[in-house]
RNA sequence: GUCCCCAUCGUCUAGUCUGGUCUAGGACACAAGCUUUUCAAGCUUGCGACUGGGGUUCAAAUCCCCAUGGGGACGCCA
């Protein structure tokens, strides 16, 4: 059966480069039916921290990957690494110096790994030094542990980022020492920052966390990490976890590093954003909305799914509705300076302003059909044209000069709140 | 410096393994237009690439070599 594994270190956040490393094994493992693992690399005692493991399985599960059975912590296994160590010393593949143990590498070999991604791969033994397995103070080096662990979870492929190719002649050496079976390897290329360096903060982030705050959906930032270094072939872009597990060939992986292309990954989200349902996108932004000064109260659910279908089409991000869409909410809503100058500080606009909005009190029936039929009629008897009535009215009653369509919105804000809006605007 | 990996539009990529159907396809971004009450969306069009040089072959984006460029690793970090 297929086995693979996640071992990330809980020494800080989850990065997204990690994300997509543990999105790839878990693919891969739900491909041919096989399982996932989770394992814990916290030998580093001082620098792991618990709030960084849970943050990181928070997000793990955000992104819809979970594990099978409970995660293996190398914390707990110490005694282990040590005693195999020492076993390599007695056999004279090893030697103590001081309190480390240090594995003696064969000089003029040449190691082969057959990559799974890049093919043949040789490394000569020349250009290998002796290898520390425990260091002074007690702990394995990473490179020793994790063959030890990988052995004892029966890891069958270790799929990693390039960042371990020269790790894995290392590995090698220790399976071979240790009389342990040696699994499949496969490296995929680095994400890089859209000017070639390395991903970082100036990117738009690396933690997988500061795209959830910022409102990306995981079905978004899943799907694009998938496309960055895999494509099932042809032109599918837009593609689910679900469809993905059905596709994956990771023989369809690219070698090649790609670079993080955060408009892009935006994009991707607002598409997910406009295709949602209302009813799932509700739960995701009325936090949002409540966090904003000004709306206070719980607004009521049948207001927010208006509002939401009317603006789920123009927000990239989550994080870009509340500021949008105020004044539904709340009649402390921002508005933009310049709109109201353009349009209703001056005397056209507010005689338009006081003209339309008597016209509107005199409706019954507030449906947007009758209020643009009111308007239609005004602008056709007063020879100005309907934008001219609308732009002004955009701006008394939502502060904003974009937005839905105004007819939409006056009907969701309502009759009172409107014509109130509209006369305070008109002085 | 040494070792390893990689190389198609600005970016992500299809095509490369199994040479010919590639005057190289799609997407993001950008530009123009249509639609239109604004914005967004949508539709149409445009811009735009096989890193360079040698081979191999009737034929190369596709195979080989070299150069160049990019990345990674050379820790008692993980």
């Amino acid at each position: 059966m297929i086995k693979v594994r996640f071992a990330p270190s809980p020494t800080g956040y989850l990065h997204i480069g990690s994300a997509r490393t543990a999105l790839f094994n878990w693919l891969y493992a739900k491909r041919y039916g096989g399982k996932f693992i989770l394992r814990i690399e916290d030998t580093d005692k001082v620098r792991s921290e618990k709030r960084f493991l849970e943050e990181i399985l928070t997000d793990l599960k955000w992104l819809g990957i979970d594990w099978d059975g409970e995660p293996l912590y190398q914390s707990e296994r110490f005694d282990i690494y040590r005693d195999a160590a020492e076993k390599l010393v007695k056999s004279g593949k090893g030697y103590r110096e001081g309190e480390a143990y240090i594995f003696k590498v064969e000089k003029g070999r040449a190691i082969e790994v057959d990559d799974m991604i890049h093919g043949k791969i040789t490394v000569n033994t020349d250009d290998i030094k002796d290898q520390v397995m425990i260091k002074s103070d007690g702990s394995p080096t990473y490179n020793f542990c994790c063959v030890i662990d990988d052995a004892y979870l029966e890891i069958t492929h270790i799929i990693r980022g390039d960042d371990h190719v020269s790790n894995t002649p290392k590995q090698i050496l220790f399976y071979e020492a240790l009389g342990l079976k040696i699994p499949a390897f496969g490296h995929m290329p680095l994400i890089m920052g859209q000017d070639g360096a390395k991903l970082s903060k100036r990117h738009g982030g690396t933690a997988v966390e500061e795209y959830r705050m910022d409102g990306y959906l995981p079905q978004a930032l899943v799907n694009y990490l998938l496309l960055l270094g895999w494509s099932p072939g042809g032109d599918r872009e837009i593609i689910s976890l679900d469809e993905a597990v059905k596709l994956f060939d990771i023989n369809d992986m690219k070698g090649v590093q790609a670079k993080f292309d955060l408009q892009k990954l935006t994009w991707m989200n607002g598409e997910y954003i406009a295709k949602s349902e209302d009813s799932d996108l509700l739960p995701l932004l009325k936090d949002r909305l409540i966090a904003i000064p000004g709306v206070g109260k719980t607004p009521s659910k049948d207001l927010l799914l208006k509002v939401i279908s009317l603006y789920k089409v123009r927000i990239k991000k989550l994080s870009e509705f509340a500021g949008m869409t105020d004044h539904f909410f709340s009649d402390t809503y921002s508005t933009e300076v310049k709109g109201v100058e353009k349009y209703i500080s001056t005397k056209e606009g507010k005689d338009i302003l006081r003209e339309f909005s008597s016209r509107l009190e005199k409706l019954d029936d507030f449906s947007h059909a009758k209020t643009e039929g009111a308007c239609r009629a005004m602008a056709e008897e007063t020879k100005l044209k309907a934008g001219a009535i609308i732009h002004p009215t955009r701006v008394a009653v939502s502060g904003k000069t974009t937005g839905a369509g105004l007819f939409e919105m006056m009907e969701v804000i309502g009759k009172d709140e409107v014509i109130e809006r509209m006369k305070k605007a008109a002085g």
